[in-house]
DNA sequence: GGCAAGCACTCGGTATCATCGAGTGCCAGC
DNA sequence: GCTGGCACTCGATGATACCGAGTGCTTGCC
């Protein structure tokens, strides 16, 4: 454990890298209000804070800074949620107040938000399918041989899927697949549609089939959940070499892995994942700060920010938090 | 117009400087094939390229780099569309025998296709809602007071929009409504929206009403056409500057520009547009290779790729033709 | 023992300067 | 009209010196 002034000098040094981007020195830290020592005896707790990991000095005669666990130690000591600024809260609000309509463009909107509060790369994960129980299905023709199966859910997410039938299909046919699959499905879960019986006729067993592989395959692997990136050119603008970038959008753009780093930190019990924390090397000079959302008390989804290490935790902290909860709130209300 | 002579070595310059991104000299082009005289003569010729405005020299005692419109004299001298080399073509083959099932998803991983094929960033814009008619309208109760209008169109894109009814609806006067909504809006187009009847009861029509300016207000401006974005990671690669990288992820951010952008092109006339040709100031360093894709013979939406003004064009406009000529059959042949 | 003051030392960043060479423009000659 | 030759330009590269922010350590004070 640190001592409280060893504790001052970390977060010090955390703030002051932050704020200039560049190895700060015993100098600034003794200036800086807070710490009441001089500049020597700076230099020998931070030569201890580097002994012990929480600093890192790029070479010899340069100022220190933050390592991944000093990062850590600072976020750990904040206390406790500060609550966001006015002007950023106030905007949350007026957001939450004007969106209305499409989940997902609300979704989209809200990486938007986010994106514009922390001054990074903000992601929301779109509810799981699994909690929601179905609402409503049909079949759809769409030309003699194509119909589109949908399935609405109680979250308000539209499931969709191609089906293209190897014979033609008569409207009554699809009208009776269209029922016998509404009447299996409407009232359980999307995932339980493997369990749909037979109707005793082939032909429109053939056309409930088709729809139930279709939705069974997707679930299995094909489409991940949702996922809505925004703000990926703040991101840019927050690191120095374009190949960090490059990276940073890599991992981005792979859906899959987006959900299972927001997963894993929320199952790992954190709000923050600092540097390798994310487990993910290319991120090594990002923190992902998120928060799980939930509609009617269920968890739903996560929200994030993804930042360069040096972000300002106590701003992504304070944003995700709200957003998450009047996010919460604008899915359960309705 | 340019001599032969003159015109081969503006080639020869674009081709190199695409090849190796720096300054091109005299005596690269004169030992390049297809430029049989010495280097003196090019460097003649190349002072007379560079008043003319194709070449530009960034000092004194460099090499030439193309102009916007050394480029654009280049593209327009490829000899037609030369066919996609075979291992790319058959990469389109294979992605379009394997892609099933959604349409979005097909039209978001066709931007992971064009982009492999590219290298660079690809653009994907969804088809229009206007060209297809309505297959089918359907609310569905989510919760007491909100419910969701669904309605399938022709093309395979859902609509959908929440609703937040001002009284609780009961299961039947939402059916009502439901049928009412269909019966006007099935065989015509969803902008027609805005001219469903009164059926004669108002607590129908409340809801009938909620349901026509949640599709017509949103047709007018909020959400804009779909647009699948990606490959940005590999567009990021392509430039040396990190402020250039963000700015380009401003403009693919934000998808009305993205659109207005393509469409702008499409209208122009035009397949490729470099530089400045775009418009878009942040896009001075960058060129886009678009090509319209079609359904059922109907203009349907666009493909595009977007990437530095020293991309392989060739490569880039065999790859978006054939791409978008395997989609136009992929969602036509239904 | 703990903190502060002083001091020698380190070392990256910046500026200066010379060198190098790719590339140019131009002229004379074939 | 093309080419070989030549003087010239100027960014890139590298060596050198210098500066100064910052460090570690030692000494002295409370």
């Amino acid at each position: 454990m640190l001592d409280e002034r060893k504790a001052s000098i970390l977060r010090a040094v955390v703030e002051e890298y932050i704020h200039s981007a560049q190895p700060v020195g015993s100098g600034h830290i003794a200036s800086a209000p807070g710490v009441r020592v001089s500049s020597a005896t700076v230099r020998n707790d931070m030569a201890v804070l580097e002994q012990d990991g929480y600093l890192h000095q790029p070479h010899t005669s340069a100022g220190r800074v933050p390592t991944d666990k000093g990062y850590r130690y600072f976020v750990d000591s904040l206390t406790g949620p500060a609550p966001l600024d006015s002007a950023s809260a106030s905007r949350v609000r007026a957001f939450f107040n004007r969106a209305h309509g499409e989940l997902e463009q609300m979704l989209s909107d809200t990486t938007r938000l986010l994106s514009d509060l922390t001054d990074t790369a903000a992601v929301v994960v779109a509810p799981a399918h699994e909690a929601a129980e179905v609402r409503s299905t049909h079949l759809v023709a769409l030309s003699p041989r194509v119909a589109l199966a949908v399935a609405v859910l109680s979250n308000g997410v539209v499931e969709k899927r191609t089906l293209e039938l190897s014979a033609d299909v008569g409207e009554e046919l699809l009208a009776t697949a269209s029922s016998h699959l509404a009447a299996h499905l409407v009232g359980g879960h999307l995932s339980a549609v493997g369990t749909v019986a037979s109707s005793g006729d082939p032909a429109t067993d053939a056309v409930v089939g088709a729809a139930v592989s279709a939705f069974g395959a997707d679930d299995g692997q094909g489409e991940v959940d949702n996922v809505f990136v925004g703000g990926t050119a703040r991101m840019a603008g927050a690191f120095e070499a374009v190949d960090t970038v490059r990276q940073v959008l890599t991992i981005l753009e792979q859906q899959l892995v987006v959900v299972t780093l927001l997963r894993d930190v929320i199952d790992r019990g954190l709000t923050v994942a600092i540097g390798s924390e994310t487990g993910i090397a290319p991120l090594a000079e990002c923190s992902l700060v998120v928060a799980p959302y939930a509609v009617e008390g269920e968890p739903a989804g996560t929200i994030g920010v993804l930042g360069p290490t040096r972000m300002d935790y106590a701003q992504a902290l304070a944003a995700v938090a709200l957003v998450s909860k009047r996010l919460s709130q604008r899915l359960s209300e309705g």
